[in-house]
DNA sequence: TATTGTTATACTCTATAACTATA
DNA sequence: TATAGTTATAGAGTATAACAATA
């Protein structure tokens, strides 16, 4: 197993993201939600009710993606839509009860495989990856 | 701007994949491939040729996704077929001069979107992605 | 008969363009 | 007239199933 060095961390972190997002979106769900609905509720707990364009820019698709990322959600229960209280065309999505159960049982089951896969870790690597988290969303936001 | 834990670092951390990848994914290249075929180019520059078999698994595709990204690649210049010495059902996919090219344009590129974000962290910031790239790719592979 | 790779076809995800409602 | 969101449609990308060649 060869070293990433400094001058080629591009192609090689490019490689990586590419591989394990592929691994992961064939690690179906059995909510039956995919990888970017599930990133959307984390969203929405973590930071919030938000309108659907705010919820677009965060997640880096357009409108109409989230437009049908929200309708799937909805149509689950995981998220309802709340008014705008002064615009009219705007709502805000906002996560369930049932949407938060939903996270935390994903979080804590034994056999969702990315947790599996973390817990095999060392408690350093995982530290490792916590920072790495954050890097790899600001890039994103970038 | 909350701070990731140890609970809940599964979700958080396959949010971020998901919005990364997709960001890559709209950062078209001018070579004309997609971060797939990108990703197969890079394995074969790294660890040498191999059959398709072999690369479908390492990148956590299917034969048949491989079949197609490796006529791309092929059809492009940047691959090419050389037989099996003992089977002649299989084949190994070697990379070419022009790819090794593309390869190192692509990692000395200043306006190449990833390598021109990865040169806004500091040292150490990168150190940590370069870390975290073994253990995701870790991850894709178990 | 089993295995390797390819072709045919379909499904998922996301994008661009056109449309509706409201500001 | 401009903006927020949705609907209609199309384009990547990848999967499953059926097929061809070879072991």
């Amino acid at each position: 197993m060869s070293a990433v060095t400094e001058t080629d961390l591009s192609p090689e972190l490019r490689s990586s993201i590419a591989r394990l997002a592929r691994r992961l979106r064939q690690q179906r769900h059995d909510s039956g939600l995919g990888l970017g609905a599930l990133s959307v509720l984390g969203t929405l707990d973590r930071h919030g009710p938000q309108t659907p364009g705010e919820l677009a820019e965060r997640e880096k698709v357009r409108p109409p993606s989230m437009s049908r990322t929200i309708a799937r959600l909805e149509s689950r229960g995981m998220i309802r839509r709340v008014p705008h209280p002064t615009d009219r065309r705007q709502y805000h999505a906002e996560i369930t009860a049932p949407g938060k159960a939903l996270l935390t049982t994903d979080r804590r089951r034994k056999d969702a495989w990315l947790s599996l896969r973390l817990g095999e870790l060392t408690s350093e690597e995982r530290s490792t990856l916590i920072e790495a988290t954050a890097l790899l969303d600001r890039l994103a936001r970038a």
